[in-house]
DNA sequence: TTTGTTGCAAAACATTTGCACCCTG
DNA sequence: CAGGGTGCAAATGTTTTGCAACAAA
């Protein structure tokens, strides 16, 4: 199931190598300082390619796209930066089945998705009633909450018109 | 009438080793006559593991303690038919991190999970609130909702206390 | 008897780690 | 120049697969 980040009119999955964010090398380096780590080449080559590249990555295609920029990069950096930044909420992790991990850069701002079972249109919402919810819960079990996915899925409007006008 | 054991309530999640249905040799072989396979001892076990034990296991896991009972199993057998099983959704999969899969006899009742990022115990709850509230957002954007993922990730409290122990 | 199933071992796969060398701060 | 960072290769851990022997229908 894709994730879109502004999906809401987008007719192809694949457009979604626009940029989402629009960072400079200075934005890296603070980043790469903030963890208190030392800045250096592949580091801001692998946080260029998460934010200029497609928005869900594997550490694979990072290395290889890193790979043309950067030759001698092995691929144990690109695993050991991407797990960092993960830990440091810069970066994060999405696995779906057995697949390897995809990871995108953090969105400033949390949302959940709502996803069409049929055309696959994806809207973003944010509900802070639920959040409170999950964090009581969470608290009834003695869990210290990190984080959450909640998709929720169905049919959009104009599918259900759809539906009904292909059964008449 | 199948029982389910919900996590309301309990104290430890280690006290979901309660049954959560009640199966007979009988039914086992339905379920494997109906994903249209041969009925094998080893697929009788394997089926009567999962409906007696834990209610999240590993492959491992359960490659273990069928082993008591048939040391002669191979995991291969165990991981072959958990996958038929998930595919035919008479079990579901629950993955997190890069941690081992997880399995359950599919719930006949809904419920969601919290589970742990860093030992992997899943903790199932029931949230009516929640669930009210999901309705609500697919109605504010125009979705009949059919269904959805809730999962939260979060510390549980056993690895909370032993990493303030590693920090001391 | 025929076809599916098993156990074993090896393979596949993503990810992590040990270590000597290298570069940033 | 000290300590973290890197590349490489080997190790790890889970899951899958090839294959000959075997068992269910």
């Amino acid at each position: 199931m894709s994730e879109v980040i502004l999906a809401e009119g987008l007719q192809n999955p694949e457009e979604q190598v626009l940029k989402r964010e629009n960072l400079t090398e200075k934005d890296f380096k603070k980043i790469i300082r903030q963890m208190g780590l030392k800045v250096t080449q592949q580091r801001l080559v692998i946080l260029e390619t998460l934010a200029e590249g497609r928005v869900h990555v594997t550490a694979q295609e990072v290395f290889e796209i890193v790979n043309d920029k950067f030759p001698e990069m092995g691929f144990a950096t690109v695993y050991r930066f991407l797990r960092k930044l993960t830990e440091n909420n810069f970066v994060t992790e999405v696995r779906m089945g057995g697949l390897p991990a995809r990871y995108e850069l953090t969105p400033k701002r949390h949302h959940d998705h709502l996803t069409c079972v049929q055309c696959g249109k994806i809207v973003e919402f944010e509900n802070q009633e639920i959040e409170k919810l999950q964090e009581q819960v969470a608290k009834k079990f003695g869990f210290e909450l990190t984080n959450h996915v909640l998709e929720l899925y169905g049919k959009c409007r104009d599918c259900q018109l759809n539906s009904k006008r292909k059964e008449a």
